[in-house]
DNA sequence: TTGTACGCGTTATCAT
DNA sequence: ATGATAACGCGTACAA
């Protein structure tokens, strides 16, 4: 009783194990009927293909390693989503690399582990550039690689345009009427992790009232933190003229901003309308206007990116553009 | 210029590939000499075996699935250094699964990566009992598994003595006088993250207070969250009666007290004792008396567990139990 | 102790 | 369109 082989699948079919690799792998010229059989041959005996053969045949290793960050979880989620499903649909198995810390991506990198075993790379939200030209003794990956929810020059990437998020969050709560505020997130200190995403939202937003002829009455920032979130929401509810529109980078921040709303007695919509950033699966039943990222598609996009890459596509890097929505609810109306 | 193969090595050393491949794996029957020249070619070539062709001579897959929780860093990090060390020392190589929601673990488990890659399973803080019990679809790993950082009948594991850590620190909080107050995390509701640790804590700290002829004074309740581990401080220090010596079942909760005690101008050991859990890598620096888990090591043995296994022990559940140690700072003294 | 030859399960290259 | 068959790189039984 061992597990069946492709022989097994052949024989069953009545066909050579040639036409049952076609199959597996579309390789279009195969009859209608055949291709049925094969695939009914398979389904019966249950056979799924051995990768490690699969990968010293073809000479690929059929395998794409994610380096992911683990900070907040809910986007990777998605993320990750989105890219194990097309890696998925075509044959690639996924090695994920969680990079808890910056020994670690040293290591992964270092030549011999997996990591340089894979076809490509995925690399999230980390800035290419920062990582391959200061004086680290990391050596950039040889194969193609795709940088998603990230922004560069000279490689294939799939990002999350903050800058346009910011705008629309901008231009609504402008018309919203009250007071301006926003609150932004502390870049980090460690440079692994530095991102620009706060920055463009940031940008995004200013540009946005600017042009509404408005100006934004404070700013205020917080590390990415539940308490720091809290103490900033204190200050600003202590300092700002009422009623006020509040754009808070990040929907972690604008949880903070509701409970001490709430803790205050302002009534939201009135007193004080907040707009989040995320849309978090609470974002919903806490009635938080937030701008929603299409992150799954933008995971996808990012793995179809490399997948072209690897059936031999050339030509200069290519950057695919996706746009935060805004979704209103009741927090700011 | 391609990748250089067993032949290329056996070639240069002047050796059959069959003492190559005992060389890398270690199979005594080798003259020190010849194993010296083949060491020497493989240097010289640069050569690392090809794990996929390995897997498929072998019948193998050399690879481990790790199973690890996202939720705090630094214990985990720790954790998979253990892990990795051993698995790389043993040759294996060792794929994460982050389980970033309960969807991913069924989905992990379901598919055919998983079974097909590995040939053992580590899971790091999950209950097995629940998880393969529970009316779930959830299909138990058939090959060898360990646990590590949990412990369960019927299944080798490596744990952490969370009781004996709770002991310790009731027995060193009874002995340095005034009143005595604990700080406990609220177990998840989530049922795929439940972890007994700190009732473990708590029951051991509890035993041995009592034992010292001492009571309690007061307990409170915490969220792994720092906004309301601050809250609870907070609240702790305006109950408390001084001189308060207080453990805080982790460090993050401990850090929170210290914080308020700052605010309050309170001074630590005299007015205010701390005792923390982890050890976290800023516990050092702000003087903080805690207990510190051997991480590295439970994760190495958790390793060692499931490589016996590999190569053939047979013979009923192993359990490893590890010792948290406790380091006195200036929090508490 | 060591070399040779075979097999692992798949893909790719030929003929047909 | 399809069936043989040769790689792919390594582990290992067997012979020497």
């Amino acid at each position: 009783m061992h597990k069946p082989t492709i022989q097994d699948v052949a024989r069953r079919a009545g066909v050579g194990v040639g036409t049952v690799s076609r199959v597996l792998n579309n390789h279009a010229a195969v009859r209608a009927s055949t291709r049925e059989s094969v695939l009914g041959a398979i389904a019966e005996l249950n056979y799924t293909p051995n990768p490690h053969a699969r990968r010293i045949a073809g000479g690929k290793s059929y395998t794409i390693s994610v380096l992911l960050p683990v900070v907040t979880t809910e986007f990777y989620v998605r993320l990750l989503d989105g890219l194990e499903h097309a890696f998925q649909e075509a044959r690639y198995d996924v090695a994920i690399f969680p990079l808890l810390d910056r020994s670690r991506l040293e290591r992964y990198l270092g030549s011999h582990t997996l990591a340089y075993q894979a076809d490509g790379l995925v690399m999230a939200t980390y800035n290419l550039t920062q990582m391959f030209q200061q004086g680290t003794n990391i050596r950039p990956y040889s194969g193609p690689t795709v940088l998603v929810d990230a922004f560069a020059e000279g490689v294939d990437c799939a990002y999350m345009d903050n800058v346009l998020g910011g705008r629309v969050a901008g231009e609504y709560a402008s018309q919203l009427g009250g007071q301006l505020y926003a609150v932004w997130v502390e870049t980090e200190l460690d440079q692994l992790f530095t991102t620009r995403v706060f920055d463009d939202r940031r940008s995004g937003f200013m540009e946005a009232v600017e042009q509404a002829g408005q100006t934004v009455r404070g700013e205020y920032t917080s590390s990415f933190d539940s308490l720091n979130a809290r103490m900033v929401a204190v200050q600003l509810l202590d300092e700002a003229v009422l009623p006020a529109t509040v754009f808070a980078s990040a929907d972690l921040l604008a949880g903070a901003l509701l409970d001490e709303a709430q803790a205050r007695g302002l009534q939201l919509g009135r007193d004080l309308r907040v707009i989040g950033f995320d849309d978090q699966p609470w974002a919903q039943g806490r009635g938080l206007t937030t701008l929603h990222q299409p992150v799954e598609a933008m995971g996808y996009e990012a793995a179809q990116l490399l997948l072209t890459r690897l059936s031999g596509h050339e030509g200069p890097p290519r950057a695919r553009r996706f746009e935060p929505r805004l979704v209103v609810r009741s927090s700011s109306q």
